[in-house]
DNA sequence: CTGGATCCCTATCGATACTG
DNA sequence: CAGTATCGATAGGGATCCAG
């Protein structure tokens, strides 16, 4: 019990290395974003048009989701599309890699149930 | 349902309501803040002295590292310990809860393995 | 060693108004 | 419907200096 009392071999993130933690900061500074999540279980539920997030998502203003969006966007997690109807109407869909992040982040669920205070009542 | 062409039984995040949203946000905001996850990371391979993250974790300043460890105290992730040396030494440990929010945040390095694209210029 | 206190610049956000 | 433009307030973050 001096410095580490953690058995590396055991332990998975005793391999994690920088490089990763950067990567992985990236995605969490995009996830950790105010709406972001919100945004995400939107379009993980099935809302794809960009109304319809506003309106699921309370206080969302539409100057945000775009900001949002846009950002999803680069990052590849969500897919604009266009349908060149009168007027035009746009979907949004997540992008295999979005619901590859969206199993990914189901642990952090598991973790605030298993953590926070429940009101029951 | 609605609209929803998901399988709510299938998929695990469909029955993630708005308030496990919330609550989940709150976490990813600490997570996603800056230095937050090079900061666990550091506690979680055995960094436990406060100029030993600084050393670690490469550019972060002790002010910003003061505020970081702030609040993931107030999160109950880590925990202060002052030892009343001369002059005072302070160790930080992550809590269970902390040890478990970084097991939970390991399927994000998964993800970025799997979707990140490996830089060989 | 472990921070606290300031300064200062920038990014971010909300509200509001406007457009094709 | 699906955004863009602008503004003002605030929060975040780096640099620097200081203190117990």
């Amino acid at each position: 019990m001096t410095s580490a009392q953690t058995d590396r071999a055991a332990v998975p993130w005793a391999h994690t290395d920088e490089a990763d933690c950067q990567h992985a900061s990236r995605i969490l500074e995009i996830v950790g974003q105010r709406w972001s999540p919100s945004i995400l279980l939107a379009l993980a539920r099935g809302a794809q048009r960009f109304t319809e997030i506003t309106t699921v998502v309370a206080g969302l203003s539409s100057r945000m989701l775009t900001l949002r969006l846009k950002q999803l966007e680069s990052a590849r997690l969500v897919e604009r599309t266009v349908i060149p109807t009168t007027p035009v109407s746009v979907r949004y869909r997540l992008t295999p890699q979005g619901l590859d992040l969206i199993t990914a982040l189901q642990p952090i669920a598991g973790f605030v149930q298993r953590w926070e205070p429940r009101d029951r009542s």
